[in-house]
DNA sequence: TATGAATACTCAATTATTGAGTATTCATAA
DNA sequence: TTATGAATACTCAATAATTGAGTATTCATA
């Protein structure tokens, strides 16, 4: 059975959406394109969605519905499941394995987490912190077992240390900014 | 006709593998799994392998011929052809057009820049080191248009801008490193 | 003489992706 | 009134990518 599933994470962020309340396709669609921090962080082709969607029904994370519209007769409406919820929920508060998936998937993670309150950010920011701190330590070491001659191998593990310490010293940014917009809310 | 084919950097590292000298599969396979500081940035699949290689070939960059090989009897040998080798060489020195892409692609490049001498790579790391400063100039830009309610999208840019930050220093250290490991070779 | 490792490659199954389509309704203006 | 185009809402077939699991041979060694 070659070519596994492989859970992305475009299609979380599909049920973050659908956890907020009940959409169709099309309404989905342009939320994603237009409106929302997420255009910032990943495009999707229309026949994408379509795909996506269709795919979290057949394994049970949505269901659907047809519901006659005030435009058009037939508009499927999508609803998140209680285990659909549940997989989402569970998603939202762990923070990514890997440096690579700093970039969009940790970002839209935070994006749903941050509208949740600062209580889940936080928890997602101070576990994603530690993380980046093993994968700094596990670096730091694999670096200093080189020898001068794997100076390539050396540039490689800089690269990385230097992408990582950058990406700590931003989360400790973040949960700063979030922690002023919170209560600028509350104060305001 | 869906899905039009997408140039993936892992073709330019087989093509670069080829450039040097002729090769069969089995052995370019162990080179990619075993020794050679591009294991660290890249996997792939044995099966995965052969299939790129026989695309390549459809596509005319590679040509293959059967030997005898001493222990076995059927060896297919790919050979780079002018076409491919001109591909390949217009790659390394081209710098990568976006920020995702140097995690990878962008050391890869920087591997076979290495090895033809230290023009070439600073050629390269000059290269896109403009290329980054661009980025940063387009996201600061980015961030001064967002206003205080954009929070989200302002963590966003500030995530892009403190990693391409530390790119651009990290290429600093990586010209001194090449230059440094250079002359100790001339001068020993 | 059998066991396993290394050599060298093949293939069918499956998922992922997308260009291009369909069909309806609505607004606008010539 | 009748075209024109935009918006709504989705569908599908074609192609590309990926990979688990094979095949078949040779070699070392116990």
């Amino acid at each position: 059975m070659p070519r596994t599933q492989t859970p992305l994470s475009l299609e979380y962020i599909l049920l973050g959406f659908l956890n907020e309340s009940p959409i169709h396709g099309y309404d989905l669609y342009k939320k994603l394109r237009n409106f929302e921090g997420i255009s910032l962080i990943w495009n999707i082709k229309q026949s994408q969605l379509y795909a996506l969607l269709d795919k979290l029904e057949d394994v049970g994370l949505l269901t659907s519905k047809i519901v006659p519209g005030e435009i058009h007769l037939m508009r499927k409406e999508y609803q998140i499941t209680p285990i659909g919820r549940q997989t989402f929920l569970k998603w939202v508060i762990s923070p990514v394995p890997h440096g690579r998936d700093m970039r969009q998937e940790f970002l839209a993670k935070l994006y749903f987490a941050q509208i949740s309150g600062t209580e889940i950010s936080n928890k997602l920011i101070e576990e994603q912190t530690r993380l980046c701190g093993e994968w700094l330590s596990s670096l730091q070491a694999s670096f200093s077992k080189t020898t001068k001659e794997q100076y390539y191998e050396r540039i490689i593990y800089q690269y990385r240390i230097s992408q990582v310490k950058a990406m700590m010293e931003w989360l400790a940014y973040c949960q700063d900014e979030i922690q002023n917009q919170f209560s600028k809310n509350v104060g305001g």
